[in-house]
Parts: C-alpha cells; sequence; structure tokens
RNA sequence: GGCGUUGUAGCUCAGUUGGUUAGAGCGCCGCCCUGUCACGGCGGAGGUCGUGGGUUCGAGUCCCAUCAACGUCGCCA
C-alpha cells in the first residue's frame, strides 16, 4: 500500500486537511454524473465526503463512469477546499472534496432492493429480508451506537460500584413454570433436553450463595412464546443480583445507575430520586401497573356521585365496593362528533367494556350520552373531581373494579396519543412498589405474581395459610414511559420458606426436589440474604432510541412470526442431524 | 388460536358508483450535459393488481376462502 495517503473516515475530513493525500473506502452513496464531470458520494459509518472526478484523469475518470450506488471504492487524492460557492452547509464535510487521482472498484454491487440514500422506509418484511443494506442506514447505525453506548455506560457503572460480570450457561435445566422453555435435545443423552434459560434468576442467587456479592451480566435470555412490539423470543437483560440488602438497597443502586447511562448514554438526566407509586395507587390513578407518567389524565372515581342517582346503571354499581365508575377528562373532547364518540366506543369494547358513558362540556350546557342524567348540580361536581372546562369531554367506564380499571387504563393512553402527550424523547420513569405476592388464576388456583423465589414483606408470613392473597412482596417494577423495563424483589433465602411457597404454590415435595432440588439444597448451606432486579435491555434501548420497536434496536430480530427471515430459520435438519439426537418427527413440517 | 390493518411496477403509493390500453414519484437502462449535492434534459424498459374460487356482459374495485406482514388479545416464572 501506498503509505503517503493517509486512510481517513468518510465523515471526519475537514477544512483542516486541505492539501492532504488520503485515502477514503467506503460505499457509492449517491452519484452525479454531469458528463464531463462527475461527482460521487462516498460513505461510511461515520459519515459522507464528496469525491470528484476530472475527463483530465482519463483511466481513473473512465472507471467513474461505471460506479452505481452501493459500489465499494476506494479512492485516493488529496483533500481541496470547494470553489467559492459550491460548499454544501448541509454535509458536516461539506466545505471539503476529494479530486480523485486514484479509484479502485473493491467491489461491485447489484441494484439494492430499495434505496439506501433515501428517506423513505420500505416494509419491514424487506428491511430483514436485506437487513445487511438496511443496517447502512443512518438510523440503524444510530439506533445501534446507542445500544452499544448504554451497554458500555452499564458495565462501567456497575464495574466502578464494585459489581463483576459472571457468565452463566446457556444448555441449563427446563423448568415447566412460567414461558414456554426452548429446548435443545441431547445427543449424548439421548431424549433428554436441555433449556435455553429464560432468564439466569436461580443461577445469580446460586453466584450469591456463592458468595461473589455482587453479579451483573449483560445476559441473553429466551422464551418460546409468541413476539411483539416490544417483545422477542430472544432478548437481552441487564441482569444484577447483590448480597446482605433489602429492598431500598436494591432501588437505589438501580436507579442510580439508570441516572448514569441515561447521562452517558445520552446526556439526559433524569430525576433524583425517581418517583414511587404503589400497585394499588398505579391502578387506581392510571389503570395499568406500568403507568406512563409523561402525562396526567388520571382516572378519576365518580361512583358516589352518581348514587341514587337517575341513571340506573352506575347508581347501581356505585352500591358496591367491588365496582368502580372511572371518568377521565378529555382535553378539547366537546369538539368531538358523535360519530367520534361512536368510534372511541368501539375502541373501548375492544378493550373490553361493555359500553362507553360520555358527556361534553360547553357553556351553554351538557351534551353527551349521558347528558340528561347530569343536572347542573352533578356537572360542578364533576367538573371540580375532573378539572375538566367548557371544552373538555368526560368519558365514563363502569364496571366490576378490575374491568373498569383496565378499560380506563387503556382509554387513558389513546387520549394520550391523540393529544401528543406522549411525547418519545421525553423520559418519565417510575417505581411501582407493593405488588400481591400471590395472584388467583381464572381457574382460581393461585400463582406467583413475579417468580416463586420473591420474599413477602417481613411480618406477612402469618398470612400464608389464612389470606395468602392479601400478602405483599418485596417486589419492585421499574417503569419508563409506561413499559415495564424489568422487575425485582429480595429472595427467600431459607429453604424451609421457599418450601413453604413452592408448597402454596400447590408443588408436591416430589416435584419441588426434581425440579429445585439443587437449588433448595443450595439453600440450605449458609445463604445470605439477597435480592436483585433484571431490566430488559432490548426496552431500554428501544426507548432511549425513540423508537416504538424493539426490532428497530436489535441487528438481526425475528419477525411476529419468531422466524429470522434472512436466514430462515427455523429450518429442517438432515435425516442423520436428528438420527443422531434420536427423534423422530411424529408430522413432517408442511410446505 | 381470536380480532384489526395492510397487500397494485424494484421501492413508496394513487386508482371515483364495477366499464376501453392500470398510473405517479423515486429507482433502473440508454443518450446528452464541467460545479452538482434530491443535479438537470430527452428517451425507454418494467405489472399473474398476494393466491384460489365466486358474482357479473365486464372485477384492481363486490363476495367467499386462503397466504403473508404488521398491530393487538390469549400467552409472556
Amino acid at each position: 500500500m501506498d503509505n503517503s495517503f493517509a486512510r481517513v473516515s468518510c465523515g471526519a475530513i475537514t477544512i483542516a486537511d486541505e492539501g492532504r493525500s488520503v485515502e477514503l473506502a467506503g460505499w457509492v452513496h449517491r452519484r452525479r454524473d454531469h458528463g464531463g464531470l462527475i461527482f460521487i458520494d462516498v460513505r461510511d459509518r461515520d459519515g459522507i465526503t464528496q469525491v470528484t472526478f476530472d475527463p483530465s484523469m482519463n483511466e481513473v475518470f473512465t472507471r467513474a463512469e461505471t460506479l452505481r450506488s452501493e459500489f465499494v471504492v476506494r479512492v485516493r487524492g488529496s483533500v481541496r477546499r470547494r470553489p467559492a460557492g459550491t460548499e454544501n452547509a448541509k454535509l458536516a464535510t461539506g466545505e471539503v472534496e476529494v479530486p480523485a487521482a486514484q479509484l479502485e472498484i473493491l467491489n461491485e454491487s447489484k441494484t439494492p432492493p430499495f434505496v439506501i440514500a433515501s428517506d423513505e422506509e420500505p416494509a419491514e418484511e424487506l428491511r430483514l429480508r436485506y437487513r445487511y443494506l438496511d443496517l447502512r442506514r443512518p438510523r440503524m447505525q444510530r439506533n445501534l451506537t446507542i445500544r452499544h453506548r448504554i451497554i458500555k455506560a452499564m458495565r462501567d457503572y456497575f464495574d466502578e460500584h464494585g459489581f463483576i460480570e459472571i457468565e452463566t450457561p446457556n444448555l441449563i435445566k427446563p423448568t415447566p413454570e412460567g414461558a414456554r422453555d426452548y429446548l435443545v435435545p441431547s445427543r449424548v443423552h439421548q431424549g433428554t433436553f436441555y433449556a435455553l434459560p429464560q432468564s439466569p434468576q436461580i443461577l445469580k442467587q446460586i453466584l450469591m450463595i456463592g458468595g461473589l456479592g455482587r453479579y451483573m451480566q449483560i445476559a441473553r435470555c429466551f422464551r418460546d412464546e409468541d413476539p411483539r412490539a416490544d417483545r422477542q423470543p430472544e432478548f437481552t437483560q441487564l441482569d444484577v443480583e447483590l448480597t446482605f440488602v433489602q429492598q431500598d438497597d436494591v432501588i437505589e443502586v438501580m436507579e442510580d445507575a439508570m441516572r448514569s447511562v441515561w447521562q452517558r448514554a445520552l446526556d439526559e438526566t433524569i430525576p433524583d430520586p425517581l418517583p414511587r407509586l404503589t400497585y394499588a395507587e398505579a391502578m387506581r390513578r392510571y389503570g395499568s401497573d406500568k403507568p406512563d407518567l409523561r402525562f396526567d389524565l388520571e382516572l378519576m372515581d365518580v361512583a358516589e356521585l352518581f348514587a341514587g342517582g337517575g341513571f340506573g346503571l352506575f347508581a347501581g354499581l356505585a352500591e358496591s365496593d367491588a365496582n368502580r365508575v372511572i371518568a377521565l377528562r378529555w382535553p378539547g373532547g366537546a369538539a368531538l362528533s358523535r360519530r367520534d364518540f361512536d368510534a372511541v366506543t368501539e375502541l373501548a369494547k375492544t378493550f373490553g367494556a361493555k359500553g362507553l358513558a360520555y358527556i361534553s362540556l360547553a357553556a351553554d350546557g351538557v351534551k353527551g350520552s349521558i347528558a340528561r342524567f347530569v343536572d347542573d348540580a352533578l356537572a360542578a361536581k364533576l367538573r371540580e373531581r375532573t378539572g375538566a372546562q367548557d371544552g373538555d369531554a368526560i368519558l365514563f367506564v363502569g364496571d366490576a373494579s378490575r374491568d373498569a380499571t383496565d378499560v380506563a387504563g387503556r382509554l387513558r393512553l389513546e387520549i394520550g396519543d391523540r393529544l401528543g402527550l406522549r411525547d418519545p424523547k421525553a423520559f418519565a420513569f417510575c417505581w411501582v412498589l407493593g405488588f400481591p405476592l400471590f395472584e388467583r388464576e381464572d381457574d382460581g388456583t393461585i400463582t406467583f405474581t413475579h417468580h416463586p423465589f420473591t420474599a413477602p414483606l417481613p411480618g406477612q408470613e402469618a398470612l400464608f395459610d389464612t389470606d395468602p392473597l392479601a400478602i405483599t412482596a418485596q417486589h419492585y417494577d421499574l417503569v419508563l414511559n409506561g413499559y415495564e423495563l424489568g422487575s425485582g424483589s429480595i429472595r427467600n433465602h431459607t429453604a424451609d420458606f421457599q418450601r413453604k411457597v413452592f408448597r402454596r404454590l400447590g408443588l408436591t415435595d416430589e416435584q419441588i426436589e426434581d425440579r429445585f432440588g439443587f437449588f433448595m439444597e443450595a439453600l440450605t448451606y449458609g445463604a445470605p440474604p439477597h435480592g436483585g432486579m433484571a431490566l430488559g435491555l432490548d426496552r431500554v434501548a428501544m426507548l432511549a432510541c425513540g423508537e416504538s420497536n424493539i426490532r428497530d434496536v436489535t441487528a438481526f430480530p425475528k419477525n411476529q412470526a419468531a422466524r429470522d427471515v434472512m436466514m430462515d430459520a427455523p429450518s429442517t435438519v438432515p435425516d442423520q442431524s436428528l438420527k443422531d439426537l434420536g427423534i423422530t418427527i411424529v408430522e413432517p413440517p408442511k410446505t
């Protein structure tokens, strides 16, 4: 290589480099062929530099005429100031250009299925099919860079605070609880299976029993459930665990870490301390255990205002504490048409509502579906309770408490969306605490809210046999902009108590021994008190990037059918591979 | 598995109450062009309208089924 040319990045050349002999390598971003003069924008990860080709350079010019989009080139020349009046203020390198003295075509490119140098967004299916082309676009390069900075900031923070990163295995023991496991057949022990970890939960607890004290890991996790915009079958967690801590210790470490990450990765300052809500309060005020605190518009209970009144439905609901009648203020909602309200009602029905009542407030009185039941006195009370003013509407959801809360919580987000109150550049963190330890499933059985290793609040052990659903857990969720970033808890650290929890969940001693015997035994050898947390890194990155889809912060995501459409995975395997594993496919795949 | 939205040129999209030869912008190809940077000018190629069936004199348009993508519910210790 000719060392008189300095290799430089396409984004970094400035007027200070004038006269320097440089070598650029990158992709042909755009070409502008004037016949007697050719401009090529050469792009690499750092930016774009304009290269010019003059006909006086016979051979080089002729070769330049063959350049097309996404060809890979190496160009050498001396940086020069652009002629006066031809500078491009839109480009960081717009004051200079590189007249090509040498041009090497390192590789040609077929015409790409979509234009990389365009703001037009191709269908996601196409972006995933040709992910390597999509990754060349600024958006993905930016998102992956931010994701990297977040991960680096996390590792730096925890390293500085005495944590060590420890890898845990990906081939582990299946646990039938929780999500479906991805299973990996064993060749050596035919007929048996490893599972990919849904999280390193038990392993990190055993690390605590192993005396490692402060652990963190950027851990890959696997859950065989249907993907969503904020969920992938394969995802990454920031996993953390500490010994000799109480709930507040973990919360303080984690929120300090997040403050540090936001500062270092995004140069954003977030509050200290972060707001905290109880689970009950979050459900009551926001209708969600992961409230979006970027805007207010809280759910207001108004059942007693309708008690004994003319609107029979709400008057009836008001007779029992098991019901809620919730009012939601819709700023400016009085401008909506009957048709608009009908559409919102239909939407509410998709949320599970049986119906939706509403009134519009105007200077000349109250209108809307239940206006005839709202006299001046009631209207005044509703205004006072909700803060609604002339020009606003109020939606009413009345139902059994749980159903009304859920519907109203979703309607609140819908209103926030329509009013543009969910700013992707705003970050509203909060903690949600005080979750119940157990929940009742639809079939009536008792299950855990978080996971079976979560400890109850001290002193509540007595409720175990009398009223288990009343037990509050030492469990905390970190929430950002209406997304659950992650959960943590103080764990049970005695075998006796852990066994009690398992039994309460309906496991027999044999099942406990079979599935968790190794762990139960570990607890009997001086397990220290411990607790920790795990955050969904993909969601953290998604929100930090202002994206609404986890796939846009993942280099190689699966689609909604859990397929990798670039590799075409999953796929069939040769018969011999199945034989080695002792596996027979009963029903051959279709197609 | 349920519900919703979408599917028309390589890409992004338009296509009226069913009516002659299905369009636009970008991209692509050819020719011209020495200061462009979304270069410009002229010309051109490119379509099983997702697939299958039905209604009709006639279907991109209406009906049924089906496939795919996305969103969502179920599911997600």
